[in-house]
DNA sequence: AAAGTTCCTGACCATATGGTCAAGAAGAGG
DNA sequence: CCTCTTCTTGACCATATGGTCAGGAACTTT
């Protein structure tokens, strides 16, 4: 209260400019990819001068690293639908949908990490061997288990999940074309809600889950 | 006979110059994204001076335009599939093998589509706007057809494009993902047909194929 | 074999970009 | 107030990159 100026302290003011100049890059890095994006970019739209990037981030690929780390983490947040369902049905429909809400409202984390992969992941291979690796072997076994229970057809459950990475995470990735293709107007919530709606029975449907 | 010399005529050695440029170009366009690339890394791929690219290509744009007006077509071709067919499950069916294939044979292609497209189509926007879009057209009022034949579910016909090509093309544009998750193994025959097969008769068997 | 055309390439240039730095502004603490 | 630390920023630098060009090699044509 003494010092008040907008409670904001100095851990929080720099806790600020990060969270600022981290979505600016994001953005930038989203549509211009790693080499196509710039510094400069990233600092008029964050309303910095550069030099101020580079005392938060010293370098270019260390604030990059940071946003896909980020995004990382979101990917995985996702995950926890998976966990709190007992059955096919209840677990993949709900991590469908999570995964259809991150590529609504961050398509740009999720094209900076299709970025990234398509890279063959210079910056995040490790997370890849490690992280990715065992959250996929863990859901794996699930499905597994499920299939093993009758619940649902047998199917590699890898393929089962490529098949719902890409077809959520394309609509994030492929905004750009889905737009055009929508007579360049961005989908609508119904038409929102319709995707993830068919997307999701489809799916659960072709895989006889009962 | 008379000149010999390999009988490269003149035009003949222009085109394979010319093919083999972009072959190099599009891995590098791939690998780097288009900011990424850079004319030097391309012209050693191909094994040629970097002027000489300048000679046959006059811009970095120019080169890069080839590429992906060449995947177009490649794109476009994979069609055919759909037309020589009487029903959704030869139609889709032969359609989602084809694209298959060129993920498998093509995965630089792909990926310097996803950029492209991610990147907001700086380049093919008018291709996204005509050809793109009457295609699809015409291959929704297919899928209609066989709806109303009672031969599928009623299903929106874009989001069952959406999703075929999400699914295929990711086996090419996140390979290195699946690999990594393969055991850091490219997949083997026996995976790609597995998961070509299980592709087909997840999404057959969910739209409700007769 | 001479002339004309196309092709090839080393050297060069202008520009853009990532990154640095020194000097000062703004707070915090006393 | 004075001092110390943290932040901010305009000016600057080294390098990398797209692109140019002039001169010569190689091929074609007559």
């Amino acid at each position: 209260m003494a010092q008040a100026k907008r409670a904001s302290s100095k851990k929080e003011r720099r806790q600020e400019s990060e969270t600022l100049i981290l979505a600016a890059a994001e953005k930038v890095f989203a549509e211009a990819g790693y080499g196509g994006a710039t510094m400069q970019l990233i600092a008029d739209l964050a309303g910095l001068p550069k030099a101020n990037l580079h005392y938060y981030f010293p370098t270019k690929e260390a604030l990059y690293r940071q946003v896909v780390e980020k995004i990382f983490q979101i990917w995985l947040e996702a995950a926890d639908a998976f966990d709190e369902a007992d059955g096919p049905r209840e677990g993949l429909g709900a991590y469908i949908d999570a995964k259809m809400e991150i590529s609504r409202r961050q398509p740009a984390g999720s094209k900076v990490w299709a970025f990234e992969v398509m890279h063959r992941a210079p910056i995040i291979q490790d997370y890849l061997e490690t992280t990715l690796m065992e959250w996929t072997k863990g859901r794996a076994q699930l499905i597994q288990g499920w299939i093993e229970d009758g619940q649902m057809d047998p199917i590699d459950p890898q393929i089962l999940l490529n098949m719902i990475w890409a077809t959520t995470q394309h609509y994030a990735d492929f905004s750009h074309q889905i737009e055009v293709l929508n007579g360049s107007q961005p989908l609508s919530d119904e038409q929102w809600n319709a995707a993830k709606a068919d997307v999701k029975n489809i799916i659960l449907k072709g895989l006889g889950v009962k």
